[in-house]
RNA sequence: GGCGGCGUAGCCAAGUGGUAAGGCGCGGGUCUGCAAAACCCGUAUUUCGUGAGUUCGAUUCUCACCGCCGCCUCCA
C-alpha cells in the first residue's frame, strides 16, 4: 500500500511502525460555530482512510481533537457574555451531533486542550530546558532558530519565512518567526496557572502533546486539512521532536479544500454551507459519494447539483441489496456464469485502487462496474438462467466494499416517515394492486401518484410491487 | 516575491510512455397495461489547455506559454 506523504513530497510504501497496528493523529475543529462542509470533507476523507485500513486488517488507534481554547472562542464567548468554556462545550457538541449524522466512526480518543494543560506544561517546560524555548512576561517563544529542521514539512526555509511581509513583527520575541507556546493571561481570558505565571497555552502545543500522549512520542499518520501544514504542523513537529529527537508523525496526510465557487462561503446571509444544513437537503450517503467521488487531495467544487447526481448514482447501488432480498427467497439454481471468479476480480482491482494513496474515485469506478455486472446476472437469474446463490453473495462482497468506504451502512435518516404514513402507503399499494388486477389501470395510476405524494415510490415487478421511499434529490 | 497544485467528453471524475475507468445526462432498443427499475447498444480516435522538444511512439516525460487555484503564522 502506497500513500502520499507530504513530508517527502512522494508516494510511499505504507509501513506502520508496529506490524499490523497504525496510530493516526488527525486534528479536529475549534469549536466556536457550527462545523462546516469543509470540516464534512476532512472527516470523511480520514473515515474512508481509517476504515480501509480496518479492512485491510490493521488495528486503528484514531486521536482526533478539539481545539477548545483559542481566540475565536473567547471573542464570540465575550459577544456572548458567557464563559468560553460554555462556547466550546456546545459546538463541540453540535460537532459531535454532525459527526454521526454524516456517519463518521466516532474517534478512540476526542481529547480536548483544556483538559490537557498538565502536559502542555511538561512539554514547555523540557522545551526551555533544553533551550528550545525562551521566556518574556509571562509568555513563553518556541526559539526556532535552535530548531534547523524547521520548515521541513511545508518545505520552506528559514529565509523565506523571514521575507514573508505578513509575519507580524513582536519586539519581544528574538524573532519574527518564533511562535508562542504559553501566553500570559489577558483580563477577561481564560486562565491556567504555570511556572510563568497565569496563561493559556498556545495553538501548536496542544496536539504536540495530546498526540504524544495517547499514541506514544513517534506514530504513523498524522492528517488533517491542507492548510495546517503551515504553520500548525511544522510547528508541532518542532515542539515534539526538539525534546525527543525522535520522528513525530512519519506519515503527513492532508486533504484538499471545498471550493464554493461564485457562491462563496458569505457569513452575511443564509448560505453558510454548514453540516447541518447540508444533511438537511441531502442525503448524507450521497454526500459522502459526492465527496469520495474526488481524490481526497484534490480541492472539490461544491454544487448541491453535484450531491444530486451522486445521489441518483447512490441509488444504483442502494438497491442492490433489496434485489438480493427479492431474488434470494426463489432459492433459484442453475449456472453461476463465472460470477465467483469476476468477484474475486473487483475484489482485487477495489484493493488496487483503495492501496494506491486511497484512491476513492476509481475504487467506486469499481463497484459501479460490479453493480452493472451484478444486474445483468440478476436479469438472467429472473429468466431462470443462473442460479441466485453467486448472486447474493456477490451483493454482500459489493456492500461489504461500499461499507469499506461508508456507503451502504444505513438508509437516510428519517426516510420512511412517520408510522401513520406508512400505514396508508400500504393500504394504498394494496388497493392499487387490486385495481391492476381488474385491469383498472385509471385507478392504478391515480393510487400510485397519490403514494408518490406521500413520499414513496412503487414498482411493479414479476413477483409483486416493490416499494421504497424516495430518497436523494 | 517564495513554495505547491490543477486544466481529460454536455457536466463530474480516474488513469497510463503504446493509443482514454466510472458516474450523471443524452439518443436508440428490450422488458412493462403505462411507467419505474434493470439490462443491451451508442455517446472524447481532426483526442486529454496551447506550442515546441525527447522518443519508434506522449494525454502520460522535458521546456515555454495561456488560464485557474491553494499556502506563506485566522482557517478542515
Amino acid at each position: 500500500m502506497k500513500v502520499y506523504n507530504t513530508l517527502s513530497r512522494s508516494k510511499e510504501e505504507f509501513v506502520p511502525l508496529t506490524p499490523g497496528e497504525v496510530r493516526m493523529y488527525v486534528c479536529g475543529v475549534t469549536p466556536y460555530d457550527f462545523s462546516h462542509i469543509g470540516h464534512a470533507r476532512s472527516a470523511i476523507a480520514f473515515d474512508v482512510i481509517r476504515r480501509y485500513l480496518r479492512f485491510k486488517g490493521f488495528r486503528v488507534t484514531f486521536v482526533k481533537n478539539y481545539t477548545d481554547v483559542d481566540d475565536r472562542i473567547i471573542r464570540r464567548a465575550n459577544e456572548r457574555g458567557v464563559e468560553a468554556r460554555e462556547v466550546s462545550e456546545q459546538y463541540i457538541a453540535e460537532d459531535q451531533k454532525d459527526m454521526a449524522s454524516l456517519g463518521i466512526v466516532p474517534p478512540d480518543v476526542a481529547p480536548k486542550a483544556t483538559e490537557h494543560i498538565p502536559e502542555m506544561l511538561r512539554l514547555i517546560e523540557a522545551l526551555v530546558a533544553g533551550g528550545f524555548a525562551y521566556v518574556v512576561d509571562g509568555d513563553v517563544y518556541f526559539e526556532v532558530r535552535r530548531f534547523p529542521a524547521y520548515g521541513k514539512l511545508s518545505g520552506k526555509n528559514l529565509e523565506e519565512l523571514l521575507a514573508g511581509a505578513r509575519v507580524e513583527v513582536d519586539e519581544r520575541k528574538r524573532d519574527p518567526r518564533d511562535f508562542a507556546l504559553w501566553k500570559g493571561a489577558k483580563p477577561g481570558e481564560p486562565a491556567w496557572a504555570s511556572p510563568w505565571g497565569p496563561g493559556r497555552p498556545g495553538w501548536h502545543i496542544e496536539c504536540s502533546a495530546m498526540a504524544m500522549k495517547y499514541l506514544g512520542e513517534s506514530f504513523d499518520v498524522h492528517g488533517g486539512g491542507e492548510d495546517l501544514i503551515f504553520p500548525h504542523h511544522e510547528c508541532e513537529i518542532a515542539q515534539a521532536e526538539a525534546v525527543t529527537r525522535r520522528t513525530f508523525a512519519r506519515y503527513w496526510l492532508y486533504n484538499g479544500f471545498v471550493n464554493m465557487g461564485a457562491e462563496k462561503m458569505s457569513k452575511s446571509l443564509g448560505n453558510t454551507l454548514n453540516i447541518r444544513d447540508l444533511v438537511q437537503r441531502h442525503d448524507p450517503e450521497a454526500l459522502r459519494l459526492f465527496l469520495i467521488g474526488t481524490h481526497y487531495r484534490s480541492p472539490v467544487e461544491f454544487t448541491d447539483e453535484g450531491v444530486r447526481e451522486r445521489a441518483r448514482a447512490l441509488e444504483r447501488l442502494r438497491r442492490m441489496p433489496l434485489e438480493a432480498a427479492r431474488l434470494g427467497a426463489s432459492g433459484a439454481g442453475g449456472p453461476d456464469g463465472g460470477l465467483p471468479a469476476t468477484l474475486a476480480t473487483a475484489r482485487a482491482a477495489f484493493a488496487v485502487a483503495m492501496d494506491d494513496d486511497f484512491n476513492t474515485p476509481q475504487a467506486l469506478g469499481v463497484l459501479f462496474d460490479l453493480s452493472r455486472t451484478l444486474y445483468a446476472y440478476a436479469d438472467l437469474v429472473g429468466r431462470g438462467e443462473r442460479a441466485v446463490q453467486p448472486f447474493v453473495e456477490g451483493v454482500s462482497v459489493l456492500v461489504a466494499l461500499a461499507n469499506a468506504l461508508g456507503l451502504l451502512e444505513r438508509t437516510p435518516a428519517g426516510a420512511e416517515g412517520p408510522a401513520d404514513v406508512r400505514a396508508r402507503v400500504g393500504t394504498l399499494v394494496r388497493e392499487r394492486d387490486q385495481a391492476r388486477k381488474r385491469r383498472d389501470f385509471t385507478r392504478g395510476d391515480a393510487l400510485r401518484a397519490e403514494i408518490d405524494r406521500l413520499g414513496w415510490s412503487v414498482e411493479d415487478t414479476p413477483s409483486g410491487p416493490r416499494i421504497a421511499p424516495k430518497t436523494g434529490g
